[in-house]
DNA sequence: CGCGAGCTTGATGCCGATCAATGCATGTGG
DNA sequence: CCACATGCATTGATCGGCATCAAGCTCGCG
């Protein structure tokens, strides 16, 4: 519960990293910043965490303290019932935030746990808070990427409660490569970090149901998969799975 | 597209209304906020906006300028796809926000629809980012909102994700009421101001089916359903339904 | 080389969707 | 004030997609 009672492989890494010279700042907390405002925030983000694969950055009850930056790996976040029911709530690459859900209660809500090695940056919230008073920019795209994932949330809500199988997983695939894409990597090739179990609790469905339909879309030429290798060979026929308007 | 452009039935009324006087400042923005500044926040809050049912406060697409808290009333927020499908994403009462969504594009990116005759109050969205760099306890106020709209979120992925119809409804049931009990009404008796098909579409199932769990829930005790008007005859059972280890 | 975690594939069953008819409340115009 | 239309809700019958149960399979790793 305690954040200095840190486990012997979540190694704190108080070493100095600067978000004026990362090559994630056009994609992570500074999009947008002057570069004067930049070096402001690198007395922000004053140390790493790495995080080993498996384990978790943070769990659902602990005190809420700063958010992460996602530097280098891949985690998922995921909320629990009371009567044991889990549920993935996302996947997050280089650039993106977590722990977000922690500010409302002092608490975080959902474990966050790693997929692979990884490593994150720690933003100490109360002093994000400060200087995102002292300047709008800051403050706004603060807002921005809080705003972000309410929509990104809603349109998941919109996959589980309206989507089949098929336009699920093919939701989940472009949505993946895209933001892969963005990170510099190919649009049509990609390794998943995640077992079909993991997808499958994200995507509200069993992994055999998982495991099925990228079976069916690799008979029907769609996909090329080797386990977690996923090769797409018809990007346009997934994006018709997802908006077109055939069943 | 222009907030100018206003139906002749969404009546912008620029009258004075005044956060520190109002009853709902307990559940609103202004929760925690001292004597002083919620008086400055009085200079925030200009106007209201009166939605008659079934009228749209705001639609996907639109420019975002303001925040809206709900002051009377009931309001369904809603998402679309390309291809037309619709999914509910939240129903909101008295005292809660609407908009945040803008925040992320400058664009509205759900609808929002009154679901009886009601009244909002408006808050300029980059008046509230400059109030709130100059008082700490609005900031941070205004930072929990969001982060417990991701919260409330992720809650929904998991009943979308794991739950079975009945404990879906349960579930809806308990949230509303809990909500209702908290601005002063009953516990155990209320009035749906939403249809069943609108029920469905959040929670993940089709009309009938929400329909046939009404019925058995009547038929074995725990609730009494006249049309809209519920009464929870065993609110503990319908908490077993949601959180107990039966299936 | 053999174990085990994760993946695939098949057989079967059930929950909720779909299709269809009826009921009920509200409102409107004759 | 009744006849009818309309929107919403209920209920029944049937169907289908995904879950479940159950074997095997693959591949990485000790």
């Amino acid at each position: 519960m305690n954040s200095t009672a840190e486990s012997p492989r979540l190694r704190l890494e108080p070493f100095k990293v600067a978000c004026s010279s990362c090559n994630l700042r056009e994609l992570c907390l500074p999009v947008g910043l002057s570069r004067e405002n930049l070096e402001r925030l690198d007395t922000l983000v004053a140390s790493r965490r790495a995080v080993a694969r498996g384990e978790s950055l943070f769990r659902a009850g602990e005190t809420f303290l700063s958010l992460y930056a996602v530097r280098t790996g891949f985690f998922k976040t995921r909320v629990s019932s009371e009567d044991g029911r889990d549920q993935v709530t996302g996947f997050q690459m280089a650039g993106e935030l977590l722990g977000l859900d922690g500010i409302s209660t002092d608490n975080h809500t959902c474990d966050a746990v790693a997929l692979e090695d990884s490593q994150v940056c720690v933003i100490p919230y109360n002093q994000l808070e400060g200087l995102s008073r002292e300047f709008t920019e800051l403050q706004h795209q603060f807002h921005k990427i809080m705003s972000r994932e309410i929509v990104r949330d809603h349109g998941v809500m919109l996959l589980l409660g309206s989507m089949r199988a098929e336009e699920r997983l093919a939701a989940f695939l472009l949505n993946l490569t895209q933001r892969l894409q963005a990170r510099g990597f190919s649009a049509s090739s990609l390794i998943l970090r995640m077992t079909r179990e993991e997808i499958g609790s994200y995507l509200g469905l069993k992994l055999e149901t998982v495991s099925r339909t990228f079976s069916k879309f690799q008979e029907e030429g769609m996909l090329d998969v080797k386990q977690r290798q996923i090769r797409i060979l018809a990007q346009e026929r997934l994006e018709k799975l997802v908006n077109g308007t055939n069943g």
